[in-house]
DNA sequence: AATCTATATTACCTAAAAGTAATTTATGGA
DNA sequence: TCCATAAATTACTTTTAGGTAATATAGATT
């Protein structure tokens, strides 16, 4: 039940959806999350780590970046079958094409020294 | 993305997916649902409400009884896939499985004369 | 009509969630 | 070693969620 609740409560906020949405295009870091997603920093590092929480990202360290992604669904026996749904889910979206339109113009070496 | 979100806020609290997984087995009036879950009636309608916003659940009339149900899902885009999942989802629960073994022992006319 | 009963609604309280600002930690380069 | 930068953590604030008690509503029975 924990697993379910986890998930679920992951996934009942508009910018954790955002992020997974955005995941499905590339690995990002947070500072390129938190430009796209025009919050502050410590929110998107609150969120993400709620995400992984869940077992729906995990990250690999890059130097002084983060690069987060979506991950197999391993962790938690209901990620794999949401994160697989989310594939087709939510595309239309204004909110989700606004973001994932702009995630080709946002570059860490540019966007993270602020 | 709102419907999505109602959807996955409806379904990250025990309390309402225990309703779901006791709908699953057969429709049900408040006050047998105040039985299995042994919290107030007010709290039984509150999230009848929530899960019914959703779409998730739907009712009808029986006299002085309201009986709820799960819906086919048409209200909502993400519902019946939902539902779908959880006909087999956490049917291993243990606080799943010790409300649905309530379920047979309970009969209204016994129940709601509180 | 008067009353009983199942449910909904309201008012209220406490706890959890989500955000920011300030601070700390960790990595890389001069 | 010292400094700069990306991310995490902490402290704090405001909003939201979930519960109960009290009350209102609606259908059934007399």
């Amino acid at each position: 039940m924990k697993d379910f609740i986890k998930v679920m409560k992951a996934l009942s906020d508009p910018n954790r959806v955002k992020i997974i949405k955005m995941l499905q295009h590339k690995s990002m870091c947070v500072c390129e999350m938190r430009e796209a997603l025009q919050v502050s920093q410590p929110s998107v590092s609150k969120n993400l780590k709620i995400l992984e929480d869940a077992g729906l990202v995990d990250y690999r360290k890059d130097g002084l970046w983060v690069d987060y992604y979506l991950t197999d669904g391993s962790k938690n026996p209901y990620v794999a079958s949401l994160l697989g749904n989310l594939r087709h889910w939510l595309e239309d979206e204004q909110q989700v094409r606004e973001i994932t339109t702009k995630i080709p113009n946002i570059h860490r070496e540019v966007v993270c020294k602020k």
